[in-house]
DNA sequence: TGTACATCAGTGAACGCGCGTTCACTGATGTAC
DNA sequence: TGTACATCAGTGAACGCGCGTTCACTGATGTAC
């Protein structure tokens, strides 16, 4: 019997998704399993099948929801990023956006996952090029913004990975917030130094 | 029976790293499973209790390992490291380890662990003290040291598990070295003009 | 407007699997006298 | 040197679990005439 009280549920699709999403943000750490989404969505263990290939299928499409959002809350901070603080806003809201739904991220990240799937694909493609637009307004005399691009999002995402499992202290929202902001800002006070370095080779 | 013939193994205790190891290097993916190691150390699927506790901790003992085996290639490629081309090396040495033992590297860090485990604390200093010397030497007029050696393991760890997911192309290692030290150094290029964005302010 | 029927979206029993962990046990080892 | 015995490090049966997936099914829906 589906949660409504109909034999037909209306949108299981939709219902499997939310069931999804639900469960990964109550227990952080525990792998999806498509009985679970299905106990939640209030339909019998193998409804979902009617809609999602395999488990893999519904995981791709949770992460693909995942991608979606993480681009709207970037997006959403900084519609047109175009400062060093822009930069290191949207380098927290990153952040923060994988400590609040660390299950989410994983699975949109760790999860190994067929790099095939196109839903995937196109979704990861937002997220990068938004990226490439934020260090190409942030950094207009770049000759390779490709590079700089890889560069900031890799230093995000590790900063996001090392709160994530534990290397770096995340118990504290703003402590975490200063640290990625210093982490950003790290970048330009350091890199003169360095500068010299090269320059004496 | 056990692998040697006698009742007794002898060093179970190593045997079952050993086996952990050869599991994880052959399936990239699985996760690792107590019984699955037993199996391959030729013995009972009871005896790993006698020398860990449980499967956290068998896990914990492989991730710290990794840790070991991690921080001797970073040294051992670059012993003193002080230059940019030798911090470029070291990112490409730490990413190679990553591609190279994906399941350890993944082992390391993503298993949801209790942080609280001193072997794997220990082992985490190790890296991030050898990350913090480097960024000393390379950088002798950065203020905030441990800023930087923030923003450094995070861009290093970022660019690792990027290739690790999929989300930047790893299929050839010349490719990825190529990219990772294109991505370190872009930050020397590009720190200019944002220095110029910043002044402006 | 009413009815026959195809299609669609569910059900629930069943499959075989591997897992972590417990328990009472037993064979091997080493030590005290 | 030989023997009794404690301790240690294995065994193997058993527990209960949740999982992904298959299958034949059935109730609800909608469409053609």
């Amino acid at each position: 019997m589906s949660q409504n009280g109909t034999y037909h549920h209306g949108d299981l699709r939709a219902a499997c998704l939310r069931a999804a999403r639900e469960l990964l943000e109550e227990d952080g750490s525990a792998a999806l399993s498509l009985r679970a989404v299905a106990r939640r969505a209030g339909v019998s263990a193998t409804a979902p099948y009617r809609h999602y290939a395999d488990r893999e299928a519904l995981v791709s499409a949770v992460a693909a929801e995942g991608y979606r959002e993480l681009a709207e809350h970037l997006s959403a901070d900084r519609p047109a990023p175009s400062t060093p603080d822009d930069l290191a806003a949207v380098a927290v809201v990153y952040v923060r956006f994988a400590l609040e739904h660390p299950a989410l991220f994983r699975a949109m990240f760790a999860e190994p996952c067929d790099p095939t799937g196109e839903e995937r694909v196109a979704a990861t493609e937002a997220i990068s090029s938004y990226v490439r637009a934020l260090v190409r307004d942030a950094f207009p005399g770049t000759e390779d913004t490709d590079a700089l691009s890889t560069t900031v999002w890799a230093l995000v995402h590790g900063l996001a990975f090392l709160h994530l499992d534990g290397k770096l202290d995340a118990s504290a929202p703003e402590v975490v917030a200063q640290r990625v902001r210093a982490s950003v800002f790290a970048l330009f006070t350091a890199a003169p130094a360095l500068r010299t370095a090269v320059a004496a080779d």
